[in-house]
DNA sequence: TTTCGGAATTAGAATAATTCCATTTTATCT
DNA sequence: AGATAAAATGGAATTATTCTAATTCCGAAA
C-alpha cells in the first residue's frame, strides 16, 4: 500500500473505528487520508479519483461504504449545499459553509460560541438537536475566487 | 378550472410574476395554491399529486417547471435536509427548520432577529450571501410526532 | 377577429448521484 | 490452518431531477 496517515490522524482514526467495533481496513484509512490531505471539500467522485491513485482497484461502492462509515464514526462531516453532489470534511470545531456561486467553491466559516449558542437556544423545548448546519450561499470577493 | 388562490395571494402572485416579465398561468397559480395551502413542506411528488386533483393533466415536468419560476420569484423557498427530495415551503419571515429524524416531519422555527445579525455577521468581509440556511436534524417530543 | 411569435406545457427520454445486491475477498478468532 | 463475520467488489437498480422536442396557449400587432 503506497499511501499513509500522518500518525496522530492514525490514532483518532484507529480509536473512533474500534470504539464502533468497526476495522481501520486500509480502504478506509485511504478515504479518510486524501479528506485530510486536501480539505477541499470533495465530492465522492473527487475522492473515487484520489484514492484510485493510491489504491487502484477500489471500487465506487467502497469508497461510498467508506464515507459511510467515517461519517458515522464522526470522523467526517457531510456537507449538502443545494441539490449538489454531497461534499465531505474532516470533522472539526463548529463551523458553517459559504458557496461561491461563481467558482462553486465551498469556504470554512468558523462559528464562535455566543453565536452558536444562541442558534441552539432556537430550538423549542422537547427538541432535541443531534445536528445544526448553517450554510450561505453567495459571491465571494474575485480575489478569494 | 376548479381552484383558486385567496385574493390577497393572488395579488402577490400576479405581482411577483409580472414584475419578472412572466406569466400568472393557471398551472403556476394551482402549484403556489396547494403549497400556501397545506404548510407541511411537500415534495413535487406531493405537489404534483395535488396539483392533479385540481388540475389533471399537469405533468410533472410542468410541477418543476411552475417550482423553479416561483422559487425564481421568491414567492417558494427551497427545503433541503440532507439529500432527500427537496421540500417547498411558501416564503416567510426568515426561519430554520427542524426535521425530525423518527417521523420525517420538519418544523419551522422562527429566526429572531438578534440571532439573524449574529449569523450574517459571520460571513467574512468581501463575501456576499444572497442566501442563508439554518437546520437542525434530531427528535421531536412524542407529543409532537 | 386573425395571425404571429414567444412563452408555457407536455410526455417521455436522459442524467447523475447514490444505494442495493450477490459474490468474492479479507481479517479475526479459535 | 479453518471457521466465521465483516468488508470490498462490480454491476445493476433506484430515484430525484433535468432535458428535449413537439405541441399548445396567450397576448400583441395587423
Amino acid at each position: 500500500m503506497s499511501f499513509s496517515l500522518p500518525p496522530s490522524s492514525q490514532k483518532t482514526f484507529n480509536q473512533s473505528l474500534r470504539e464502533k467495533g468497526l476495522r481501520p481496513t486500509k480502504q478506509r484509512a485511504c478515504v479518510y487520508g486524501v479528506i485530510l490531505d486536501k480539505r477541499d471539500h470533495p465530492t465522492a467522485d473527487d475522492i473515487f479519483d484520489r484514492v484510485k491513485k493510491q489504491l487502484p482497484g477500489t471500487s465506487f461502492a467502497t469508497v461510498y461504504n467508506c464515507l459511510e462509515t467515517l461519517v458515522g464514526c464522526g470522523l467526517v462531516r457531510q456537507v449538502h449545499m443545494d441539490r449538489s453532489p454531497t461534499r465531505y470534511c474532516p470533522n472539526l470545531s463548529p463551523h458553517a459553509h459559504f458557496k461561491c456561486k461563481n467558482t462553486g467553491k465551498i469556504y470554512d466559516i468558523q462559528i464562535d460560541q455566543a453565536t452558536l449558542a444562541r442558534m441552539e437556544a432556537l430550538i423549542p423545548t422537547g427538541f432535541t438537536a443531534d445536528n445544526l448546519d448553517l450554510s450561505f450561499s453567495g459571491t465571494g470577493l474575485l480575489s478569494h475566487n
